[in-house]
DNA sequence: GTCTATAGACGGATAGAC
DNA sequence: GTCTATCCGTCTATAGAC
């Protein structure tokens, strides 16, 4: 028979496209605004299946939160030693998220959901903290190695905002590169740099010999 | 003391004491989650004052999103050539949050409802791109104007969002000094800096001459 | 000005037919 | 597995008594 708008009884996939549908509600408009009928009607099924297979909205949640990529993976194997490393993690992180919508959409949900409802908050402090410290502390400088982090995630993370979810003018539309270039000598600071504050002498970053 | 532009309707100190609350509730929970009852609750009045003063809860987010500093106050007066120019910025900024609870609310709201309400959305993007642009355009260098503020706005927004909001260990609790010493000199980078990628040579934040 | 009462809409969740 | 019907709670907002 051919299909409709309706799936046919006894498709497996149905799940999964409720699952797809629920992440991009609330990529776009947050916990609340994401309501079970709404996904429901993106996802063309009945509101009730959703409940069904989900038991309830904060597992669905839960559901869609899951990271696509592992943050260990895309860390894997750096120089901790080059003086290009923080250019290497800029340049994997944002080519990451510029090639995947779904990347994108996974990070945009930490953000939004994670700013409005405490369940989802951890998960983006987990994230910015342990996450982070744990798949950098092999690179990062053994002094201050948890601030270190923190400030790299802290980068990281306002840049995703401003660049992918706010789409803020000049900063998402900015070839990767370019990004990569200024941001790069950045994350080299807080990974290896020295943190003091100089007394005095210049506090410029050289970006060329 | 109490001077205010206008008067609008209501005794000034009921009023006044449920914008305070609405300001709180908006920061902690967001705008879907702060309900007009919470908000009155919290401010110890009926709940249908709250509307009969504000009129909707929109107008009541407008009225909680008016920033209590100028971005432009805080930044003015810089010295554009200084090498400590950077250092400058993160210091105001940070000692402007860090010694106000209030300033810290209002940015709060500005990122808790500003990801999860279009109506906000609007003020937020505002700061990170023209606001920060407009009092930033006279210290930053003239090339890539707007992606040096952009950037500057995506590091300082990342700082408020893990250090103030979201508190992550190891930066809301890191003292200001050391958080001034680490950010300042990629503030001057961003402003001042070359964003070219070297092609060969280091590439790492000069803290000391 | 302040509060009671409630309208009117919408949300999550459930029971049960097919 | 899928869908209809609906309960029950909560929300914003309004009307009107005191």
């Amino acid at each position: 028979m051919a299909r409709r708008g309706r799936r046919p009884a006894g498709q497996g996939d149905t799940r999964e496209s409720v699952l797809r549908a629920a992440r991009e509600l609330f990529a776009e408009v947050g916990f609340d605004r994401a309501t079970i009928r709404a996904i429901a009607a993106r996802a063309e099924v009945d509101p009730a299946l959703v409940l069904h297979w989900f038991g309830t909205k904060d597992d669905l949640l839960a559901a869609a939160l899951e990271l696509p990529v592992d943050p260990s993976r895309i860390l894997a194997g750096l120089d901790a030693e080059s003086h290009l490393l923080g250019v290497e993690v800029a340049r994997r992180v944002l080519l990451t998220f510029d090639a995947s919508p779904e990347v994108r959409t996974r990070m945009a949900i930490l953000l939004r959901t994670g700013l409005g409802h405490e369940h989802a908050a951890e998960a983006l402090r987990d994230l910015i903290g342990r996450t982070v410290l744990t798949t950098l502390s092999d690179v990062a400088r053994p002094d201050d190695r948890e601030l270190r982090a923190t400030l790299v995630s802290s980068q990281m993370v306002g840049l995703m905002l401003g660049r992918y979810v706010l789409q803020v003018p000049g900063l998402a539309d900015a070839p990767v590169d370019q990004v990569v270039a200024a941001v790069g000598p950045v994350l080299q600071h807080y990974l290896r740099g020295d943190l003091r504050l100089p007394s005095a002498g210049t506090s410029r970053i050289r970006t060329a010999r």
